[in-house]
DNA sequence: ATGAAAGCGCTAACAA
DNA sequence: TTGTTAGCGCTTTCAT
């Protein structure tokens, strides 16, 4: 099979230790004679040899591996599929991975029920955790977690406060949001979001938009609240029975592209008759018609970030964690308008 | 540190073969006492104890883990920015990978100088290769490969017909286009491709579009083929010697857009004076304006088939390796129109 | 039914 | 300067 140390070893005439020595040992006092040394490269060169990393790795327990973890209670997410969170966020977890000299594995069972056993298995000198679902398999998996780790889209506390934590400013965004529709005259503004009994973020959006309708002295019921399941049929009850509102704000991209083009199949104008926004603003809102206003995070920088955290506690770093948060912006596109703009 | 087989062993009171045999052997002859082995089960669970992957992977000498390999000769591919190749092509690569039950590993230096390294090392346990640059860093590195590899993007006799490949019917896609214009009463086509000396499927598709034009007696020379370099600045030099064509057919999306772009600022309507059809159409052809007319080829299905083919051959099948050749469609969109429609 | 031995390829620690 | 020993955690083989 493949050659390995030993058989350099033999054809240079010395010990395994030497060849490991000349060949890996870098800068360090490597203590061998040139000439010993010339002979083993010498062999390696002929012979074709290359390290084993798997073995140096598992002898060196570890693995310059990051694994993305995706908390259960999703399916698995798509690259270039609807919105381009992923895509996004992908960018920036491998740009801040390569940066470092990691590499970043996407394993199947992680993103999907048994996070668990990926969390100390050996393969993974770091994780990246994206959910903010706390679920009982969650919070139990993350709690069972003995590697480093940096949750994305929650905060530190929320999770056991043994995790760096990296988010955007929720607060700002939908703020954004609200103000930008006021400024147009909505007084009858929704917000929807998928049925995920416990999403802290989208719970944390809510409460902000809930409390900044309240400040511009709109009121908002439950009936403002739309929850969407998996099918999204929700949605299509909800045009039937008539829109209540002249503006929505989706908890992101996709839900928000659901209601615009279920809208319009239901001939509700939009933004003429209905304004919505997103959140996340990535380049799917382009490609919408109308383009979608939408509230921007910076996830491509959200994830180099999380990244140089995760490094920074591989290599020791053992600071409180703390929470990371990034700015949200909006960016106003064609979905948003005047109330009542028959434009 | 973390729990082992032997702290397992010890507390249930046996030897650490019985312990492995009990949690993992599965259905196998277990040959185990149901007394002993609820003791090992009890003490597995009371200890946390969670199989250590990376040293069975180690002892097994495989890590059903796949890399993915982009020869020398680019930069790293964005997910999210410019054309969406890459995340096409990679939500193909994760369905198939994930269907076999294999992780997939994104290593810094595969996508960059040293592709060779990652070929032997035992972290994977197959590869896939995609570029079709068939410089000698290329051919040293294939040709080095110790691992099975599936190519995309090249046919596998391009590369020692060692390894089967996985590439799309360029001589389809460019057909479509070419007769497209020509029935648009286009007869001066130009064709743009990246400057990359031995980009074998660009050279392809130039030889396959010079073949049609000569089919429909348009005459090509030299000059109508537009070969741009990195900082793409031949674009303007293009423009502003003034365009000698009416129709352009670029290798890919991003050279596409660059020229849609560009033409449009040296006031040139696309498509009334120019017509520009693209390679890959993947959903950035929605948020170019005009949108981008463009040869589709199934990526994601490319992506798939070669994790598909590259797992049998993992599981040691030894048929000759073949070129796997998929369909190439046109989607017209807005940036092609009659020769001189000025609309 | 259970266990002892051996070894995957590598390198730190110690010995010569 | 070079070599020997030992072991990372696991599982296959063979012995008991």
């Amino acid at each position: 099979m493949a050659v390995t140390l030993r058989d350099v070893a033999a054809k240079a005439g010395v010990s395994p230790v030497v060849v490991s020595r000349v060949l890996h040992n870098k800068a360090q006092a490597v203590r061998v004679s040139e000439a010993t040394a010339d002979r083993v490269r010498q062999a390696a060169t002929e012979l074709g040899y290359r390290c084993n990393v798997a073995a140096r790795n598992f002898r060196a327990q570890q693995t310059m591996t990051i694994g993305i973890l995706h908390g259960s209670g999703f399916a698995r997410p798509k690259l270039n599929e609807g919105s381009r969170y992923f895509a996004c966020l992908m960018d920036g977890l491998i740009e801040g991975a390569f940066r470092n000299g990691f590499s970043l594995t996407l394993c199947p069972q992680l993103l999907s029920e048994t996070p668990e056993h990926a969390m100390s298995d050996g393969r993974f000198d770091g994780l990246v955790w994206y959910s903010s679902v706390s679920s009982d398999a969650n919070l139990g998996a993350l709690s069972r977690c003995d590697v480093p780790l940096v949750l994305i889209h929650a905060r530190t506390a929320q999770f056991g406060s043994r995790h760096p934590a990296v988010l955007c400013d929720n607060e700002q965004g939908i703020r954004l949001a609200v103000e930008h529709l006021v400024g147009l005259g909505h007084r009858k503004i929704g917000f929807a979001m998928d049925v995920s009994p416990l999403n802290l973020e989208s719970l944390d959006r809510l409460a902000v938009f809930r409390r900044h309708c309240v400040l511009h002295g709109i009121e908002t019921t439950d009936g403002d609240v739309l929850e969407v399941g998996w099918d999204r049929r929700e949605v299509d009850a909800y045009f039937r029975a008539g829109s209540r509102h002249t503006a929505l704000i989706a908890h992101n991209d996709g839900l928000a592209a659901e209601f615009l083009n279920r809208a319009q199949a239901f001939e509700i104008d939009v933004p003429g008759q209905l304004s919505i926004i997103g959140f996340d603003s990535t380049s799917y809102c382009e490609e919408l018609r109308p383009r979608l206003t939408s509230i921007s995070q910076p996830l491509r920088e959200m994830g180099e970030c999380a990244i140089d955290l995760l490094v920074r506690s591989i290599q020791g770093d053992t600071s409180e964690p703390v929470d990371h948060i990034f700015p949200c912006g909006l960016d106003i596109r064609g979905s948003t308008a005047i109330v009542g703009d028959q434009k």
